[in-house]
DNA sequence: CTCGTGATTGACGCTTACGTAAACGTAAAG
DNA sequence: CTTTACGTTTACGTAAGCGTCAATCACGAG
């Protein structure tokens, strides 16, 4: 080791196993690969091993955040894929800005979804602890 | 029909066919006895139909705004089951508003990564609105 | 009686999102 | 050379969440 220190290294240029991804993201080795599996991860390879680079990092940020608001795999590649679609032509920006539409319209309702759940636990916490109170009263 | 208007019905007194909560719900037949069948939904029977009363369908709302939010339907039935807890002895009193703080973090973090995720949105909207500027104005 | 309408209970099928071996390759360390 | 660590593909298994028949029953209208 050594001579890690002050060395610059060009920017974006780390790059991760599967295993440190796993590791990082606390999923399986058997997660990642079927995300590839489903075109959400495109890794390269060197020789057979799969190699990751900062952009594969951050999709798989942003998948697993996908999966966490409940959206599935295919949910998911269409919003991925939005942020780092080319510019492209007029037809595929329109699309893209409807797609866009509809997933703030979806996210919106699940935050109004979040908003009405977490509203409703208050009310049930303060039934508790009021009968809590009333048991050790008494 | 006539004779609705005015008729002061005995508060929660109306009662729902299979078919009426699906269509207000817009799921179907299937869905809502397999939810019966998990636990979730447990009408009563008048000979061998189904009958539906305001908890009931209270509690397909519930379920669904779960599934909306990505829960599994084993979490939603822990969920749904804390809003209609009888006061019960402290132990369960305790255990019930830890559940609470459970899902309550939980919740708190799908929050944050709605946010985050609309924030992105609007980024790539503003990319997109902006490219297609200068494909008009070309 | 018969028909249509709406209900019931199985039971098998299907998709999603992985888990779980099995069998093998490669490269560094002891 | 053998072990160990880490990776690979192939493939079958599984749990959740329903879809989709099929066969049956009940009931009111005609």
């Amino acid at each position: 080791m050594g001579y890690v220190h002050n060395v610059p290294v060009p920017l974006d240029s780390h790059t991760w196993s599967i295993a440190e991804l796993a590791a990082e993201y606390d999923v399986t080795l058997r997660t990642i690969r079927f995300y590839e599996d489903r075109g959400l991860l495109t890794p390269e390879r060197r020789g057979t091993v799969r190699v990751y680079h900062p952009r594969d990092r951050v999709r798989l940020g942003l998948i697993l955040r996908g999966k966490r608001l409940g959206f599935s795999l295919d949910e998911i590649a269409t919003i991925v894929d939005m942020y780092d679609a080319e510019p492209g032509e007029e037809g595929q920006l329109v699309y893209l800005l409807d797609q866009i539409t509809t997933r703030r319209a979806e996210l919106e309702q699940r935050r109004q979804d979040i908003d009405e759940t977490l509203e409703e636990l208050a009310e049930v916490e303060r039934r508790c602890e009021a009968d809590l109170n009333t048991l050790r009263t008494r």
